[in-house]
RNA sequence: GGGAAGAUACCAGAGUGGCCAAAUGGGGCAGACUGUAAAUCUGCUGGUUGUUACCUUCGGUGGUUCGAAUCCAUCUCUUCCCA
């Protein structure tokens, strides 16, 4: 994998770049649309690449390894085949599965004891069976295995779970050099910054991983909970630290609003299951904020459901229709209400990156965040 | 013509003397959702009022009772069964 920083915004810490791997480029600052199980809910692959453009993708280690299980992505040739889509691919360690299943999972030093939350079943997810894990799936990128910290954990909690973190991401890395990509194209590990809402932890995490020289970094543990502005200081805090040329990951985040914020601050990839999950929930995200399209109001609103969006539904359906579709219950309700979100976000990257490389990102995002609202 | 059952809030449907402004579903209205245990979850859904309280409700009318959606009489309507 390799990462050129083209482009650096004079006003803040905005950057656009490129990203290769083997299974193409990835334009920065971008968004990676969340298919947890190997799939998008609600979108044809095929979709997700001509609508919406999107580049690079997610999926999960833990899911994945509990459904379908490795001998069967093994005998498929790997999560790409697998799912078809054959363009680059990350998946997350189970990392946040520690945080959002913890009431099914003990941690322990040797790693996280898991209790299915299908069956039931004891799994022992070590950094070392997760390395393997993410080697069979044979993502692009795979992600360490860490602890997810509540963004609410008090300081002596924060500080013991980062030095668990820790340790286990060396014990990531060994494997990691032990091991060699399975499906004959290179991958690559990010390891992640915790340290929860603690600036000296952050400072000192992200101190810490830069001696592994990975070909990428992420910032984890927040939005888990943590006040938004805390958030950014701590994004501050960690960027500060990092490596100008290498990309820079904010897991889980977030709004349109976060991932402007997390731009203006240095970051150049995000994940979020908002833009689907919302979207099947009837939460539509526009240039001119979020629109609830369940809402009595557009029962009889014929316009089109998104006038400045670039997917096709955007144009082909009305928000009348789409208030009915969800008024039934019709599946084709989430499923244009995920295509237009997931279009929405990476046309909202995009525009970014376009206005980084014209150098007026920083009035333009101030102009966006106006018209998208200050809330979140 | 004879017999039986029933009428409860937007709908369906519990309740069968006080703890009932009335269970539960559905529908409706709104909110939440951030490395997906989520096509999920939460709140509200007679009126006025600040969670206290008061007022008007359980087909109509009239009774019994300290007190009635609940008991009695009667009327109207509905459904079912037998001819």
């Amino acid at each position: 994998m390799e990462f050129v920083l083209q482009y650096k915004d004079a006003l803040s810490k905005a950057r656009a770049g490129e990203i290769t791997t083997s299974h193409g480029l990835i334009q920065t600052p971008i968004f990676m649309p969340v298919g947890t199980a190997a799939a998008m809910k609600g979108i044809f692959h095929r979709d997700l690449l001509s609508e919406t453009s999107a580049q690079i993708i997610l999926a999960n280690t833990y899911h994945l390894y509990l459904r379908p299980g490795m001998d069967i992505i093994r005998a498929a040739g790997g999560v790409h085949r697998f799912c078809s889509w054959s363009g680059p691919m990350l998946t997350d360690s189970g990392g946040f599965q520690v945080f959002s299943l913890a009431a099914c999972r003990k941690l322990k030093e040797d790693g996280c004891h898991f209790q299915s939350h299908i069956d039931g079943s004891r799994h022992v997810f070590t950094p070392e069976s997760v390395m393997d894990t993410e080697r069979t799936i044979g993502a692009d990128i795979m992600m360490a295995f860490d602890e997810c910290t509540p963004g609410d954990a008090p300081r002596d909690y924060a500080k013991k779970s980062l030095a668990l973190t820790e340790r286990w991401l060396d014990r990531c890395f060994n494997r990691f050099h032990q091991t060699s990509p399975v499906y004959g194209y290179e991958q690559s590990l990010f390891p992640i910054v915790q340290g929860c809402t603690y600036a000296d932890l952050r400072e000192q995490a992200a101190q810490n991983v830069l001696q592994y020289k990975a070909d990428g970094y992420a910032i984890g543990g927040l939005a888990v909970g943590e006040p938004t502005d805390v958030m950014y200081s701590m994004i501050e805090v960690v960027n500060a630290v990092l490596p100008q040329d290498r990309p820079r990951y904010l897991m889980g985040v977030g709004t349109p609003q976060n991932i402007l914020e997390g731009i203006e601050r240095g970051v150049d990839m995000f994940d979020c299951v908002m833009p689907t999950r919302n979207g099947r929930n009837g939460q539509l995200f526009t240039w001119q904020g979020t629109i609830n399209i369940r809402n009595k109001k557009w029962e009889n609103d014929f316009t089109a459901l998104d006038e400045f969006g670039t997917t096709f539904v955007d144009k082909t359906y009305t928000k009348a229709y789409l208030h009915h579709l969800f008024a039934c219950k019709e599946l084709l309700a989430l499923q244009i209400a995920t295509l237009h979100n997931v279009g929405f976000y990476l046309e909202l990257v995009r525009e970014a990156r376009k206005h980084i490389i014209n150098g007026d990102f920083s009035s333009w995002k101030g102009g966006i965040i106006t018209q998208l609202g200050q809330r979140r």
